[in-house]
DNA sequence: TTGTAGGCGTTATCAG
DNA sequence: CTGATAACGCCTACAA
C-alpha cells in the first residue's frame, strides 16, 4: 500500500479513474455519495492527486516567485509576509529566492523560472539598470512579473513603490528645521531607480532651502559592512557634516556604530534620519528618525496586482504609490 | 514562435524527440556536435524542457519546503538564508511559508506538502506537541524532514539545535554573578521543547547558586506584543525582579519597551539577557546582553542534512548541536 | 550515435 | 451520473 495513484483507487473502489478524478475536482457532476466515498478511502489509503501531473494537464503551477536583493531585514521580511500570506489565500505556493544583490544571480534565478515552474513573479530589483533582456523574454512568454520598492524603470510592467521622492524632500527638510546646514545623503547605488528618485529629493530639498547643492556630500557607500563602515567613518571625521541622511536603513546602522565607536554625539554632532522599517528604531541608542514605509502593505499589494494579471490573463500596468510616514525621534531632535 | 515544445524542436533541427531530450541531460550518450546545435537552436527558439513534464517521469521535484513560526527576526531570516544558499548550491527551489506561530496553519502546510511538490522539508516547530500525526504520515511516505532550533522530541527526525540548555544555565548565572538575586524567567510556550529546555538551564542554574526556585518567577507571556507588554508591565511594577531572562528575543525588546516608557533603568533597576540573534543589539539603548545563536550556520547544517537523506535516500536520524555564544554587553553590566 | 515507442498520473472530451 | 480514451511534454529502454 505504498503508492496509491488514482488507478489504485479506482480498482480498490470499482470505479473508473475519471469517477475518481471528478471526486478531487470541483466542478464536474459527480454523485455525492460516490465522491464522499471516494474522498473517504482516499484518506484512508493516504492517497492525493499527483501535482505534477495535474500541472502538466493543467499548464498551471499553483506556485510563485519572490525574488529579494536581501532577507535580513525588516522591511524585505514584512513584505514576504504580506505576499506570502496573500498568495497562500488564493491557494498558491511561495518560492524564495535572495539575490545577496547579485545582478548576476538575478538574472540565473529568472531564467531558470521560465520553464513553468511559476506562474508569475513578484521581486525588488538587485543590480543597476544595465541590460534587461532575461526580463524581455519573460514578457514573450507571457510570465507576469510586478516589482515592488526597487524597479527597472525601463521595464514596463506593474509596480508597486512608495512615494520617495516626496518622503525624500520631507526628510532633508526636516533636517534643515532641526538645524543642519551641512547634510551628507548616504547611497548604495545611486544609478538604480530608487537611490535616483530618492536623491532626487534630496537635491531639490536643498534647492528649496536656498542651500547649494555640493555633490561631494553626495557618498556612494557599499553592501558591504566594512567598506560602508570606512567610506563614513572617513566623512564623518573629514567632511563632519551635521546632517546624515541615509537611503538605507543599512547605512543609517553603520552610521551609528561609526558615531558610538568615534564617540560622535547623536544628535548633537550629527544629526541623522534613514530609510527604515526597523520595528525596534524607538530603541535604538539614540532612537532613531525614520522614514518609514509600509512594507507589509508593499507586499500585499504586490501579489494583489501579480493576482489580478493571473486571473484575468491579461497583463497589467498598474503603479500603485503607496505613502511613507516621517517619524520623528530622537537622532533628529535639536 | 509562441510555445516551442521538445516535439517543435526537434522538428526543426530534423531530428527525434530522443536527441533533443539527451542534449539536456547531462548522462546519455550525444554527439557534442549535434549536442551543441540543440543548444544553440533552443536559446534561440527560447526553448526550456518542461519542467512538469519532467517532473511527472523522474518523479522528482528539486524544490524543498522551508517552514517557520516567524519570519520578521534575525534569527529566521539568516537561518533562511543558509538554508535557502546551500539549496540553490544543490540546484534545489525553495517554498517558504510563515505559520505565524499557528500551529493549525502548520498542519494545513504539512498535509498540502506531500503530493509530491517537495522532495523534503525543513521545519522549526510552531506549535506544541500535541498531534504529531500529521508528521508521521511524511514518514510513511517517505518525505525526509528535518527540525531546526524548535523541535518536537517525540519525532525521530534529523535535528539541529544548539546548547540551549547549558546558554540557560550560564545566562542565569550571569545575571547572578551581576548581583541578581530576584531573576524573572520570560517564556512564551514552555511545554514546547525549546521553552522546557531553556527553562530547566535557569531552574539548574538557580540551584547551582544556592537561590530557591520560585515558579511565581517563570512568566508565561504571549505572541501578541500587546499582551507580553501587558503581562510584563505587571511583572515589573509588582514582582520588581532584578534581573529577566528572556527565552526568545521578542520578550527583550517589549520588556525594553515597558522599561522605556515606566522609567525603569536598565541595567541599574534591572538586568535583562536574551536569547537573540539581533544584529544590532549593540546599539540598543542600552546595549543588550545576548546568548547568540549561530543561525546561519543552523540553517547550513539543516540544509546539509537534509541533502544527506536525498542524495542517499535513507532517512537521517543526526542531532547536530551547534554552540551559541554569550556576548555581554551593558544591559547586564553591574 | 540516433530513432521509436511506451508510459509517468491526471483530466477533459465525448459517449453511453 | 459514469466510463473509455486521448492528450499534457518529457525521458528512457530498446532497437537500429
Amino acid at each position: 500500500m505504498d503508492k496509491v495513484d488514482i488507478k489504485e483507487l479506482a480498482k480498490d473502489l470499482k470505479l473508473s479513474t475519471s469517477t475518481v478524478s471528478r471526486a478531487f475536482r470541483g466542478n464536474s457532476d459527480i454523485n455525492a455519495q460516490t465522491k464522499e466515498r471516494i474522498l473517504a478511502r482516499a484518506r484512508e489509503l493516504n492517497y492525493q492527486p499527483n501535482l505534477y501531473a495535474s500541472n502538466l494537464r493543467e499548464k498551471k503551477s499553483n506556485t510563485i516567485a519572490i525574488i529579494v536583493p536581501e532577507l535580513a531585514n525588516d522591511f524585505f521580511s514584512q513584505a514576504i509576509k504580506g505576499i506570502e500570506r496573500v498568495a497562500r489565500e488564493k491557494g498558491y505556493h511561495s518560492l524564495i529566492y535572495v539575490t545577496d544583490d547579485e545582478y548576476q544571480l538575478e538574472v540565473s534565478i529568472i531564467n531558470d523560472l521560465s520553464n513553468g515552474r511559476v506562474d508569475g513573479i513578484i521581486m525588488s530589483a538587485s543590480g543597476e539598470a544595465k541590460d534587461h533582456n532575461y526580463l524581455k523574454q519573460l514578457k514573450k512568454r507571457h510570465m507576469p512579473l510586478v516589482f515592488f520598492d526597487r524597479v527597472y524603470d525601463d521595464i514596463d510592467v506593474a509596480k508597486v513603490t512608495t512615494n520617495d521622492y516626496e518622503s525624500s524632500f520631507n526628510a532633508t527638510r526636516h533636517l534643515v528645521a532641526a538645524g543642519c546646514k551641512k547634510i551628507v545623503f548616504l547611497v548604495i547605488n545611486k544609478s538604480l531607480s530608487i537611490g535616483n528618485v530618492r536623491m532626487q529629493g534630496y537635491v531639490d530639498a536643498l534647492a528649496a532651502e536656498g542651500i547649494p547643492f555640493n555633490k561631494d556630500l553626495v557618498i556612494d557607500c557599499s553592501n558591504d559592512h566594512k567598506k560602508s563602515y570606512n567610506i563614513i567613518s572617513k566623512v564623518l571625521t573629514t567632511i563632519k557634516p551635521d546632517g546624515v541622511f541615509a537611503a538605507v536603513e543599512r547605512l543609517a546602522i553603520v552610521s551609528y556604530y561609526v558615531c558610538q565607536d568615534l564617540n560622535i554625539n547623536i544628535p548633537k554632532k550629527v544629526k541623522i534620519i534613514s530609510f527604515s522599517s526597523l520595528e525596534i528604531a524607538p530603541l535604538l541608542s539614540p532612537s532613531l528618525t525614520t522614514i518609514t514605509q509600509p512594507a507589509r502593505d508593499l507586499g500585499v499589494h504586490a501579489a494583489q496586482l501579480l493576482f489580478k494579471s493571473l486571473e484575468s490573463g491579461a497583463p497589467v500596468h498598474d503603479h500603485v504609490v503607496l505613502k511613507s510616514k516621517i517619524i520623528p525621534r530622537k537622532s533628529t531632535s535639536s
